[in-house]
DNA sequence: GAGTTTGAAACT
DNA sequence: CAGTTTCAAACTC
């Protein structure tokens, strides 16, 4: 049994890797999601054998990286996979290595189970490595469905590998294959009975992607404790190659103890790929680190969490609330972009991969993902009005699409989401066969055209849905019910070394970049073996507002409220 | 790599 | 809550 904690721990790692195969899976099976039952979804633990264990981890070779340059500027201790990237690096390391994992896999209700076993190719993951980031989306298309992402999300890089962008196709990465269980390389095993008991403690998701800055522990519970503990140096094993592969923050005056560090806002560690001065967000400075995030959480409860969350279902399943049906997935807080008519990753929403909505105060919005205007309602005169005049903020005229065109496609979601309306994407999203199939929306001209004519309409029909929930978690007070927290482990957990902390069922939080995870509502609370933290309901999920909070409030309030000090 | 642009975060 | 400043990423060259 030990064994499934530590894999559990791993698995938060690898949880990118699971979550796209799961995806894939799901994809694959297709059945898009509409098979799924319903909501419920369980999580599954489902191991990779990689190789043999971490425990050696420790090895000597590591010193060599270790030394890393920028200790002045950055110290980063940590450790260091400092890099997996989001999203397979790891596998390769393991390769090597060999280490089994497994990883939590969410499911879909019930009847997936089956399907449920398949296995991937390690390579086809690893081949992704790094991915971006943040494109969230991608890597989990399907599958799961709801997601959140976090904005901030850290590793990503930049441009530079991101070849990685979809996952290449190549390998297709599941096969099914029924049982494997183990290939060498990594496969995943099919637990799925296992994790049953397994008890996973916690685990939702991964941290970040690349994890090995590890998340932090926001708890302090424990944390003060043994958070840390030096030894754990992995190194990226091999992959040192890749180090830069991921790079993160590189702040210079904010010392990474404030939202505007990418890394601490996604809630983890700066760490070596990092390029950041005079950082403080380190494990080494972890009462720091904590007691700052608590300030700002306070301030803010939202602040970490996930900005964007990505309910690819919505309705289908009866969904509960045909309302909400709509835009599935979007940034929570909305954009407020003037200037790059949110087509450029300058805006949040686009980053996010996500349409913008109505909570976006966006000018000129060209989001590719889609957009809902909302504004303030219009009364239908004045739409008409202003589809003319160019007043309204989406329908702007070509003027700034030019400059915007140029890239075209960036964003690595586009690729992957067909957007056709704008909103419907979230069906369509169901519908992709496969990531790399469908093109973007073309948002550029062809589409914004229709989309001006259209548009009126559009907006006219997709109204009527949004509001419900907007509305009332607005009213609220503006959060909603998700809760915030995202803790990470210490990075026990990114290392995945040790097993033993999780007192009290820490849970990992979600995941900056990519796979959000939350099971959304139903299937989210389901799943979570124990509790699993998920943001509840950052959709805005039914009332259940209260529940969840107590729920949530459960192993939310470790971070805030236990407060180590 | 340096420099510019951009919009969120922070501050007032 | 709005206006301004600060900030680091995204982008450009
Ligand atoms: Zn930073
Ligand atoms: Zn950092
Ligand atoms: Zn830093
Ligand atoms: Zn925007
Ligand atoms: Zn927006
Ligand atoms: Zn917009």
């Amino acid at each position: 049994m030990d064994e499934h904690h530590r894999g559990v721990h791993l698995a938060a790692q690898n949880a990118e890797s699971c979550g796209y195969l799961l995806s894939k899976l799901a994809g694959d099976g297709g059945v898009s999601d509409g098979a799924y039952p319903t909501a419920s979804a369980q999580v599954y633990y489902q191991e990779l054998v990689m190789g043999e264990d971490q425990s050696e981890n420790a090895a000597p070779q590591m010193d060599a990286q270790e030394t890393i340059s920028a200790e002045e500027t950055q110290d980063n201790i940590y450790e260091a996979d400092v890099c997996v990237p989001l999203e397979y690096k790891v596998v390769e390391s393991q390769q090597q290595r060999g280490i089994r994992r497994r990883c939590l896999v969410f499911e879909a209700a019930g009847g997936f189970s089956n399907s449920a076993v398949k296995r991937g190719t390690i390579e086809d993951r690893s081949v992704s490595t790094c991915s971006k980031g943040k494109s969230p989306a991608e890597s989990q298309p399907r599958g799961l469905r709801g997601i959140g992402l976090h904005l901030n999300a850290l590793a990503l890089t930049p441009k530079g590998k991101m070849a990685c962008q979809d996952p290449p196709p190549t390998a297709s990465a599941l096969l099914p294959s029924s049982a494997s269980e183990k290939d060498a390389r990594g496969e995943l095993l099919c637990a799925g009975e296992n994790f049953a008991h397994s008890g996973g403690e916690l685990l939702e998701f991964p941290l970040d992607g690349c994890s090995a800055g590890g998340g932090f522990p926001v708890n302090d519970h424990h944390v003060s404790g043994q958070s840390v503990s030096p030894q754990k140096k992995r190194r990226k094993t091999d992959n040192g190659d890749d180090g830069e592969a991921c790079k993160r923050c590189s702040c210079k005056k904010s010392k990474c103890l404030k939202l505007y560090c990418e890394c601490f806002a996604a809630g983890v560690y700066c760490s070596e790929p990092c390029s950041c001065q005079g950082c403080m967000n380190k494990p080494i400075h972890e009462e720091t680190v904590l007691s700052t995030r608590k300030q700002i959480e306070f301030r803010n409860p939202l602040a970490f969490a996930p900005k964007v969350i990505r309910m690819s279902d919505a309705g289908l399943e009866t969904g509960e609330d045909p309302n909400n049906t709509p835009a599935s997935a979007r940034h929570k807080r909305g954009c407020n972009c003037k200037k790059s008519s949110c087509l450029k990753k300058y805006c949040e929403c686009y980053q996010g991969g996500v349409g913008c909505s109505s909570n976006c105060r966006c000018e000129s919005c060209k989001n590719a993902f889609g957009r809902r205007d909302a504004e303030t309602e219009l009364p239908e005169e004045m739409k008409q009005e202003e589809s003319d005049q160019t007043e309204n903020p989406q329908q702007e005229k070509e003027n700034d699409q030019q400059k915007a065109n140029v890239q075209g496609e960036d964003h690595p979601l586009l690729d992957l989401v067909p957007i056709t309306p704008p909103f419907d994407f979230c069906s369509s999203l169901l519908k992709l066969p496969n990531f790399s199939s469908a093109k973007p929306p073309r948002p550029t001209k062809a589409r914004s055209v229709t989309s001006r004519s259209s548009a009126s309409k559009a907006t006219a029909a997709v109204q009527p849905c949004r509001s419900s929930k907007l509305a009332a978690s607005a009213s609220a007070s503006g959060i909603d019910e998700e809760t915030p927290d995202i803790l990470h482990e210490p990075d026990s957990l990114s290392n995945c070394v040790k097993t033993t902390t999780s007192p009290n069922g820490k849970r990992v939080s979600p995941p900056h970049n990519a796979l959000g995870s939350s099971p959304n509502r139903k299937g989210g609370r389901k799943l979570i073996l124990k509790s699993i933290p998920l943001f509840p309901s950052l959709t805005g999920d039914t009332n259940s507002g209260s529940a969840m909070n107590s729920t949530d409030s459960a192993f939310c309030a470790s971070p805030l409220t236990l407060g180590p000090s």
